[in-house]
DNA sequence: CATCATAATGTACGCGCGTTCATTCTAACG
DNA sequence: CGTTAGAATGAACGCGCGTACATTATGATG
């Protein structure tokens, strides 16, 4: 084939194979000719030819946990992150080949790059754990790129990107505290996440600065359900004057709180302040509306995939997160129509 | 590296291929051996090398449309599919390429088997247009496998994997009738997809065994923003006694107009009858939640992967809808507390 | 016009597998 | 024990590129 073309062209293949690839030197008019008989042959260069030849392919992996019952795509963090990372990736000319491995089949990243070739790797949703970090330190003894997401591991720091949650949750705490709420209560994650311990920090440290005097914290486990949990032992501290706001780690709680406490009778922005954290899609569709941070979860897996393709050394510091108000948080009547 | 491997186990590298792909008969007790030597030298076969031998990848390229302004992984409609065909796939020993490609490029569909030897093709998001038709018109005619999802097009109606929207349009429909909304409007989206005509249909059919006299339907581009746009017509054709419920072609349109109409002072349930589709995460979080129509859109992802590997022939007809029902579609006050 | 540096092109080969075809081993049978 | 069909293995090659190195064309300079 690339012969055909070569002969057409009164070139070698040699030839035919630099106008392709593009970078080497060739003559403009010679270029001209090659690519004219290439389109009247409908010559097209394998890409998995080329990839072979090269020793390597321009794919970036994404790494997803694979979870049987829970539906991964539908969460807007993993949504977002995904967005960011095909963006990303198609601007530098990568595609991105989606590896949904099980826990325990975890720890061969290696493998996926001395056997399918992936040209950098990016993991979602990794775990505090032995076997994962020493996979991850294969990677990079190996010099291997790639790139951990929103969660910090010791001794690969510089692999990380993340945003400041600690930074988003003092604002949240902060601002429930300008807007008249005195006594913010923190409804937390799992400490086993390193962002679940951060935000719990950032909570403190908007109470210590207000001199406020700072509560025990609820403890959930991020689902709307666990938000619905709670919603008893939410009110009682509403209702017994021990608090007066609640500032959710993460929206789907939130939410879940919203709705619990609404059914006792209690409401966000008249009866206690609410702020959730992600500023996920939900969180502009609760009445009212809720008030979150935003901690661009997209700029975060265009980050991401810079880095598993080598073109981003190590982040630049952390991302900032972004206070975005809504009615939850805001101390007034619940309008009524 | 190949030839060490077989050095080591005394047999030729023919064989240590063969033990490797598979297929090929060997007998036990060199398979072993050929294992033993491989796992000593770490030996592992280079997918890339393997799909450029055998001049295909057991890839499944999907194929989203790019837009810059939407995040499309937001959405609930591709994260459920994305979800299923991921899952397929990799009971299938898949791995799936995500491809995103602006409407400009649209047509290059054979390149992606040619060039980049994916060995099937999802595509989401295809449009009723000739250049679409005529890129899929080749695969067909090159005997390649791939799936159309939730989008009928002349000629390629057994390569659609789509639920019968047209029914489930009925059952929303039929639903408000029965809940003694006498008069439902439809608000519907763009006709180019096929989807938004079926679900037009499936509103008449309605009507019709109804014995209802159809309204003028309302159009919109699925996007909540167009449902904010259209509440003012809405609340008048409710103010007017014209329409006294509304059945939307997707939750998201639901959603604005819901919000949109309570800024005007209408609430659904109370004031109105609605019904969305699609049965999206937004359905619940909504006050009052949303009624709406579940169209299993992670089982048509299932559905479309099998169909791009070659394992299923054509769908096994559509995929039945199912009503849920919420509060906004139910005839009474919205309670107060 | 001869010289020479440099740009442009050609030649030849290897990347790491799968696979065809030839060859050798195995075991069942007469 | 000889024969033979069939199973197991080996030898050799090609898949379609990139690229190191050799070669030739180009054009500036003396």
């Amino acid at each position: 084939m690339r012969k055909q073309v070569a002969d057409k062209a009164g070139v070698s293949e040699a030839t035919v194979s630099r106008v392709f690839s593009g970078s080497e030197a060739v003559k403009p008019k010679t270029r001209e000719r090659v690519l004219q008989a290439a389109s009247e042959l409908g010559y097209v260069p394998s890409e998995l030819a080329r990839q072979f030849a090269k020793r390597r392919s321009g794919n970036i992996g994404v790494v997803l946990p694979y979870l049987p019952k829970v539906q991964l795509f539908s969460t807007y963090y993993f949504s977002e992150i995904l967005g960011g990372i095909s963006e990303a990736a198609r601007e530098l000319g990568s595609d991105l080949l989606l590896l949904q491995r099980s826990p325990d089949e975890r720890r061969e990243y290696g493998l996926l790059f001395r056997q399918r070739k992936v040209g950098g790797l990016i993991v979602l949703g990794a775990r505090d754990g032995e076997e994962e970090r020493e996979a991850l330190l294969e990677l990079e003894r190996d010099g291997h790129a790639y790139a951990l997401v929103n969660q910090r591991m010791e001794g690969l720091e510089q692999r990380t990107v993340e945003a400041d949650h600690r930074e988003g949750s003092r604002l949240a705490t902060a601002h429930l505290l300008e807007q008249g709420w005195s006594r913010p209560a923190f409804v937390g994650g799992p400490p086993d996440y390193s962002n679940s311990r951060d935000r719990l920090l950032g909570y403190r440290d908007a109470m210590s600065a207000a001199g406020a005097e700072r509560l025990e914290p609820l403890v959930g486990n991020y689902s709307r359900k666990s938000g619905l949990e709670m919603a008893d032992a939410a009110a009682r501290l509403i209702r017994s004057g021990e608090a007066d706001a609640l500032a959710a780690a993460n929206d789907r709680m939130a939410i879940g709180l919203l709705q619990g406490m609404r059914q006792l009778g209690l409401e966000a922005g008249r009866d206690y302040g609410l702020a959730g954290y992600d500023d996920s899609d939900g969180a502009r569709l609760t009445q009212p509306a809720l008030t979150s941070v935003s901690a661009s979860f997209y700029e975060m897996g265009r980050l991401a995939a810079r880095m598993a393709l080598g073109e981003l050394e190590r982040p630049d510091g952390k991302l900032p997160p972004r206070l975005v108000v809504r009615e939850s948080s805001l101390k007034r009547d619940v309008e009524r129509n």
